[in-house]
DNA sequence: GTAGGCCCTGACACCGGCGTCAAGGCAAGC
DNA sequence: GCTTGCCTTGACGCCGGTGTCAGGGCCTAC
């Protein structure tokens, strides 16, 4: 399938599919006019990719997992790389969650002394 | 005092607090040879500002905190206007918690299953 | 042959708080 | 008068995934 069908299928845009095959995600065969000719294993990749993105991964953090997936295993993060990336990201996300949280208190705390003010 | 004074009292630097002037954060007034001065209201006002930033807030929702305390009050969170952008600061925050609490969740799931598959 | 629709590459725009560099004025000590 | 160090304005860079435009090729239908 050419790439405005994949995107279409994979709900995104043949510029973005671009961009994977650019930053080392995807590779395409190329049709002898050039056209990237794409099959259905790059439409579960691109699945997995913008799944990985909507987690907060970034392009390089993906490498690993679709390292992992073209090896023949059948998840992406299987494999000790993708492990191990699977762990910065949590603890990551568990340093944002603390942040995040203090901040949350923060303004709950200055809302109440508002409501406060106001029926003293 | 000078904006480097300012800067270093303030632990920042004076691009910095160029920055929020330009914004209308800040409003010092000039030597005759052109040179920024500012007071120790100056000082409290940028402390505030950057703990604002701090909680993720933008130079824009700052705006009305800052005209609140300029207009006398103790605190620049009681005038409607900043209550405001805290309940919708606050719903943006509550929205990044349960987005990342999802991740998380999704993050340890696969760690988990890992874990199973070397011990099997 | 031409119109329309898909494809190609390359490049700039975005956001937002700030770093950083350029080019120049002012103040003070030698 | 020269150096040093602070000040001024103005402008570009960053980050990262994507939109969008420019300029041009391929293919099919009429």
């Amino acid at each position: 399938m050419l790439i405005g069908e994949l995107a279409e299928r994979a709900g995104t845009s043949p510029r973005t599919l671009r961009y994977y095959e650019e930053h080392g995600l995807i590779h395409p065969r190329r049709d002898a006019n050039g056209y990237r000719q794409y099959d259905d294993g790059e439409l579960r990749l691109v699945h997995e990719i913008r799944s990985l993105l909507a987690d907060g991964f970034g392009v390089d953090d993906i490498k690993p997992f679709v390292a992992c997936l073209r090896a023949g295993n059948s998840a992406g993060h299987v494999c000790p790389d993708s492990a191990a990336v699977l762990r910065r990201r949590l603890a990551e996300v568990d340093g944002y969650l603390d942040q995040l949280t203090v901040v949350r208190d923060r303004l709950r705390t200055q809302l109440e002394e508002i409501r406060c003010q106001m029926n003293p």
